[in-house]
DNA sequence: GTAGTTTATAGATGATTGTCTATGTATAGG
DNA sequence: CCTATACATAGACAATCATCTATAAACTAC
């Protein structure tokens, strides 16, 4: 008999992170991995008092308005983005608490 | 003439984060926008010496070793987790540096 | 060498997704 | 009412993806 190199006991067969968990955390990250979302959110940060409206994303990031629609829909969705309709414009911003959830997900 | 609610000057028609970088960052946060992944991800944090081995992932999460060697791929080629031999077995952990650098994305 | 075990790869398939065009809805101003 | 503007929705299409089965590759032990 020889010396085996090591074992492989099975230490981590308990119970993994929960599925409803791991899916909602999974929710949240894949509404902000998307490049043009994160371009939307990066335009949002530096823009006046952090608001804009859909009409202002268009053009600087070269995308019909239905598109640039869809992805707020989709950030607004999780919860990242905050609408608030001002006339004929819908200003939209980040939700700052979800977004520090995001970073908390990393500690 | 009224008094307009508010004007919609094109303040952010500014230069938006490149398209190179957020499809850097996205394919980052796409590599862990999955719930099985951030199921291993899990595993491998509380395992013994933090690593674990692909058999040993199998069985917790229900699916089979194709699947988790995909999704262990995956994790690999954004540098989230790396990959050692030691004998028949491969050992996978977290790389903790490339965890942060998610961290540090949402300051 | 052969046999057994662990992991990776190839190919297939159904589901999801990002984008577009076309159209609908809502608001403002005459 | 009508017109113009901003945004949302519907439907289509190509691309990506998560999963599977089948097979190959790498390593250990004999």
């Amino acid at each position: 008999m020889s010396l085996a190199i090591e074992q492989c006991a099975p230490t981590s067969a308990s119970a993994p992170m929960a599925r409803n968990k791991a899916e909602d955390i999974s929710a949240l990250l894949k509404a902000v991995a998307d490049p043009t979302r994160l371009q939307i959110l990066a335009l949002l940060a530096k823009a006046e008092r952090q608001e804009d409206c859909t009409c202002n994303l268009t053009e600087p990031l070269g995308l019909s308005q239905p598109t640039i629609s869809h992805h707020l829909k989709k950030l607004a969705a999780v919860g990242l983005v905050e609408k608030q309709r001002r006339g004929t414009w819908i200003w939209y911003s980040i939700n700052k608490e979800r977004w520090q959830d995001l970073g908390e997900l990393f500690k």
